[in-house]
RNA sequence: GCCCCCUUAGCUCAACUGGCAGAGCAUCUGACUCUUAAUCAGAGGGUUGGAGGUUCGAGUCCUCCAGGGGGCACCA
C-alpha cells in the first residue's frame, strides 16, 4: 500500500485522494471517529433560517465596530458544499436536504481541538454544529459556530463547485452526485415522491385500496410488449416480469375487492429513448360498477390533485411552451382527430389503407383496424398537444374492453395524451368471458404474439366465468405524468437510476 | 438491431488547415478573524476513452472496439 506521504505534493486524481485520506488520519488523531455517528435533536436548515426574525440587534457603542446581536441557539447537520479560508476564520456552506447556511467557524471562538478539527475539513465532509444564529457584517445569515462534530469524511473529489455535473453518462452513473451537485436535482425527485403521495391520496379518498399483484408472471398479459424472460430454480419452469398489472387486479374485482388500485414497477424489454425506460411505473386503478366516463373524472382529479401537491396553478412550463391543465381536460373522439389529422375518412378502410400505403406502411394481409391505428400513432399521436382524451377505439385492436352496446365496432377506451405522450389508457372492461376467451385466442391478421395484447389466460378468463362486476379501469404511466409535473424533457431525469449498461473495468 | 454525433487533468471546458497539450475550479505550500464563485503569492497534476494504422510529426486524418447522447426500428 502506498503511502498517502509519498504523493503529497502531486495533484492528481491519486493525491486528491491522498490530501483526504492525510487528513482523516488527522481526525482520528484527534480521537475524532471520521465516520461519525449518531446526531440528534438537529433542525433541518430549512427551519432555522426561518428563524432568523428572532436576531436581536443591539444598539452600536462607542468603539464597536458593528452593533452586537444575540440570536437563538441552533444545532445542524450537512454536506460542505463551499469552504473559505480567512486567516483565523473559515466560511463554510453546508447543505441538507431542505437548504443551505453558511457558517462562522473561529479559531478563537471554538477552541483549539474544534479549530484543529476544522482543518481538517473537505468539501463533501458531512459535520454538526452547534451555534448561534446571527448575521454577518455584510448581512449573510449565519451560524456563528460554537462546536464542531464530525459526522463523516468524505475521501473522493467533488465536481467543480459552481458547474457540478453535466456529463450526462456520469449524471446517471452517479446520481448520488447528481442528487448534491446539479441544481434542481434533488428537487425534482422529491417532487416526484409528492406526486406519487398525491395519488395514493386522492385514490384513497376516493375508498380505493391498494393490491400487490405479482412481478413474475407465467403469462405475461395485459399489455401488448416483449417481456423480459427469467427462472425459477426449484419449480423449473421460465417466467416472465410483468409488463402490465392488469389481469390480477382484475381478478380481485371478481374477488370482490370493488375499487383496488397497484402503484408499481412493470418491464419491457424494448428499446430506450427519451421517453421509455425499460422498467417504469405504472399505475392501474379499477372500480365495480363505473366505465369509462368514471374513469375520465377519476385521471382529471389525480392530475389536478397532483399538479396541486406541487405548488403549481394550471399553466405549467414545458421546455419554451406552457401546458395548460385546467379541466375539464379537451375530449375528442378517436375517429374525429383521425380525420382531423389525415383528411381521410375514418369510416372508410378503403381509403385508410390506400392512405397507408401513401405513407409507407405496411398493409398487405394487415387488418383495417390495425391499419388505422397504425396510421393514427403514425400521424396524429405526435400532434396532440393536448391534454386531449381521445375517445373510443377501434375494437380489434382493444381486446380486453367492452364493446359499445349500439356498435360492436368501436371499443369504450380512452387514452389522454399531453405533448404526444401517451400518459393514461381506461377502458369499460370486458366482463364477457366468453367473448374475452374469443378474443384472446386470435391473433389479429399482420400482428404477430409478440406484438399482440392476446395472450391465452384461462385462468383469467375462469375468473371471469365466475363473474367480474361491471367496472371502469385505467393505467396512468407515472414517469411520463412526473416529467409534465416536473418539465423534464426526458424519462432519466425523472428515473433514479435509469438502466446503463454496465461500467467498463 | 441500424444511422449520425460526442469522449482532452478529479470536475467544467479550450487547443486554427495535422506542428511545443492549456485554463478555471479542485489539490498542495504560504499570508489573512466578516468571507460569500473570497483574495493574494507560489507549486504540482495528462495512457487526449481503448487498440491499431497513415504521416517527418496525430487530441486533430483512417479502421476497429467501448461508453454515452440523438434519431430510426421496436413500443397493438
Amino acid at each position: 500500500m502506498t503511502k498517502p506521504e509519498q504523493d503529497e505534493h502531486t495533484g492528481g486524481g491519486l493525491a486528491l485522494e491522498a490530501a483526504r485520506r492525510t487528513k482523516l488520519h488527522k481526525i482520528e488523531e484527534l480521537g475524532i471517529d471520521p465516520w461519525g455517528g449518531r446526531f440528534d435533536n438537529h433542525t433541518p436548515i430549512a427551519q432555522i433560517r426561518d428563524r432568523q426574525d428572532e436576531i436581536v440587534v443591539h444598539p452600536l457603542r462607542e468603539g464597536q465596530r458593528s452593533p452586537k446581536q444575540t440570536g437563538p441557539k441552533v444545532r445542524a447537520a450537512g454536506r460542505i458544499v463551499l469552504q473559505r479560508g480567512a486567516g483565523k476564520l473559515i466560511f463554510v456552506d453546508i447543505r441538507d436536504w431542505t437548504g443551505k447556511i453558511q457558517l462562522l467557524i473561529g479559531k478563537k471562538q471554538v477552541g483549539e481541538k474544534n479549530w484543529a478539527l476544522a482543518e481538517c475539513l473537505d468539501l463533501g465532509d458531512i459535520i454538526g454544529v452547534d451555534g448561534e444564529l446571527k448575521r454577518t457584517q455584510t448581512g449573510e445569515l449565519t451560524i456563528f459556530v460554537e462546536d464542531l462534530h464530525f459526522l463523516t469524511k468524505s475521501i473522493e473529489t467533488p465536481p467543480a463547485k459552481h458547474k457540478g455535473l453535466t456529463d450526462p453518462e456520469l449524471r446517471q452513473r452517479m446520481r448520488y452526485l447528481d442528487l448534491i451537485h446539479t441544481d434542481g436535482v434533488l428537487e425534482r425527485f422529491l417532487r416526484r415522491a409528492k406526486i406519487v403521495q398525491s395519488i395514493r391520496d386522492t385514490l384513497a379518498g376516493e375508498g380505493f385500496v391498494d393490491a400487490e399483484g405479482p412481478t413474475l408472471h407465467a403469462i405475461a398479459g395485459g399489455a401488448a410488449a416483449r417481456p423480459f424472460t427469467t427462472h425459477h430454480n426449484a419449480l423449473e419452469i421460465d417466467l416472465y416480469l410483468r409488463i402490465a398489472l392488469e389481469l390480477h387486479l382484475k381478478r380481485l374485482l371478481v374477488g370482490g375487492i370493488e375499487r383496488v388500485y397497484e402503484l408499481g414497477r412493470v418491464y419491457r424489454n424494448e428499446g430506450i429513448s427519451p421517453r421509455h425506460n425499460p422498467e417504469f411505473t405504472m399505475l392501474e386503478a379499477y372500480q365495480a360498477y363505473g366505465d369509462y366516463e368514471t374513469m375520465i373524472t377519476l385521471t382529471e382529479k389525480l392530475v389536478v390533485e397532483a399538479i396541486r401537491a406541487t405548488g403549481q396553478g394550471h399553466l405549467l412550463p414545458w421546455g419554451e411552451r406552457e401546458i395548460d391543465f385546467t379541466a375539464p381536460f379537451a375530449r375528442k373522439t378517436y375517429d374525429e382527430l383521425f380525420t382531423e389529422h389525415t383528411g381521410v375518412a375514418a369510416d372508410d378502410p378503403a381509403a385508410i389503407r390506400a392512405h397507408a400505403e401513401q405513407i409507407g406502411l405496411p398493409t398487405s394481409g394487415v387488418h383495417p383496424d390495425v391499419a388505422k391505428s397504425e396510421v393514427f400513432e403514425a400521424q396524429v399521436e405526435d400532434a396532440l398537444a393536448g391534454p386531449v382524451f381521445v375517445i373510443d377505439y377501434p375494437a380489434a385492436v382493444c381486446p380486453l374492453t367492452k364493446r359499445k352496446a349500439d356498435n360492436p365496432a368501436v371499443a369504450e377506451r380512452f387514452e389522454l395524451f399531453i405533448e404526444g405522450m401517451e400518459v393514461a389508457n381506461a377502458y369499460t372492461e370486458l366482463n364477457d368471458p366468453d367473448l374475452q376467451e374469443e378474443l384472446l385466442s386470435r391473433q389479429l391478421d399482420g400482428l404477430s404474439e409478440d406484438e399482440s395484447m392476446a395472450k391465452m389466460d384461462r385462468d383469467f378468463v375462469r375468473a371471469l366465468r365466475h363473474g367480474m362486476p361491471p367496472a371502469g379501469g385505467l393505467g396512468i404511466g407515472i414517469d411520463r405524468l412526473v416529467m409534465l409535473l416536473t418539465n423534464s424533457q426526458t424519462i432519466r431525469e425523472v428515473i433514479l437510476f435509469p438502466l446503463l449498461r454496465p461500467e467498463a473495468e
